[in-house]
DNA sequence: TAGATTGTTAATCGATTAACAATC
DNA sequence: TAGATTGTTAATCGATTAACAATC
């Protein structure tokens, strides 16, 4: 994978795409694949496709196609996915607990470690299989967690504040579900999940009357 | 605002985020702002503001800058977020539950107007102010509820099979959040979040050693 | 009038896709 | 060899941004 060549960012959504189709053939014993029979399973043009895969080395076999266990593989590890990340959430509200117990995440190798929220009706008690922490503790706890992940699930109002403190417990990526920008330091990444922007687009395309 | 030009679908997603935006400056009594001001606050580039205003017509004074509440307003409009909008979530999972007391959404004119699953062990249950619905009715239900906008909260194993019934009981715009391509019907709008992949983007931008 | 800021055009940038030589 | 399909180049398309005349 040659490096310092800058990935387009779509190009790595939909890395993650193609990862998670080439799973389920995997699954289903499906040995090789095309570009084109790609497009018919993601709806991604088959161009497309090779040219995302040219900007981390050759994949494919002409005249064969791609082998879905080599590429599976391939692409798990330009995503980082082949081993365990753990990742820790804050705000231990409807979001966090529903994040906290969601299986696909699991599956993919992401594993929550720790659940932080700062209200004390709810530090101490029992999410899943974890018990939810004082978020004053975070840049102590992590030192043994070690997360470079972490998840914001509280509301806007406090959401800049969590990162912060996210940032000085080590944190180097963030998923903001907050409906608010976050500034952060550079070498942070961060990607907003914004559920009402969601739904105003899908507003805004509803038909006219009816 | 001048219709048949196609808007661009980043500039619809930016406009949900100046209408939040300008939301929060009229609550705070900000009479003007100017597209340079709207660049500090959400990152986005003055010009690429006004071109994106300019899909829909002319909304502020040269030399003075943009009414917020009149902009507010207007852009409200284009979203069709003025009137109350019903929405339907089908999965009383965690995410789905989550989904149905999620406070934004209803600050922002959705209204969660019912939750269907297909467990008999939920069906019936309490969730939040609703009692959950039996999906196999979901086509009858919805004569009544009139919900032109959908949640997809299920397993991906059965995410095309629960939009199909959306489309079935007249649903126009899906918000699917199972990890899976779903086959729609031409007119159907859908938006997909996925939260694997998104982490799967942050995992890739995660420091090589650390 | 001078200063500020809009709406829009034109230039730039970047991403998508068609086309094709290379190769299995 | 003939047919299939890759990796990559070049052409196309679309989105972003700089520049500026219009105007408050």
């Amino acid at each position: 994978m040659p490096d310092g060549i800058k990935v387009p960012m779509p190009t790595l959504e939909r890395l993650a795409t193609y990862f998670s189709v080439l799973t389920d053939l995997k699954v289903r014993n499906i040995e090789t694949i095309s570009s084109a029979d790609i497009e018919t399973r993601t709806g991604v043009n088959a161009a497309q496709f090779r040219k995302d895969l040219s900007y981390f080395g050759e994949f494919g076999r002409p005249g064969i196609g791609y082998n879905v266990i080599e590429l599976c593989s391939r692409i798990s590890r330009i995503l980082k996915l082949e081993k365990t990340q753990p990742v820790v959430i804050v705000g231990a509200g409807n979001l966090g607990s529903a994040l906290a117990g969601y299986q696909p995440l699991r599956a993919e190798n992401f594993r929550i470690v720790a659940v932080f929220d700062s209200n004390p009706r709810k530090i101490g008690a029992q999410l899943w299989s974890l018990t939810i922490k004082d978020v004053a503790n975070i840049v102590e706890e992590n030192k043994t967690l070690k997360a470079k992940i972490g998840i914001v699930a509280v509301p806007a109002s406090v959401a800049q504040e969590v990162a912060d403190r996210l940032v000085k417990a080590k944190v180097s990526t963030i998923l903001n579900f907050a409906p608010t920008m976050l500034r952060l330091p550079e070498g942070v990444t961060v990607r907003n999940v914004d559920f009402v922007q969601e739904l105003a687009v899908l507003s805004f395309h509803l038909p006219e009357n009816g």
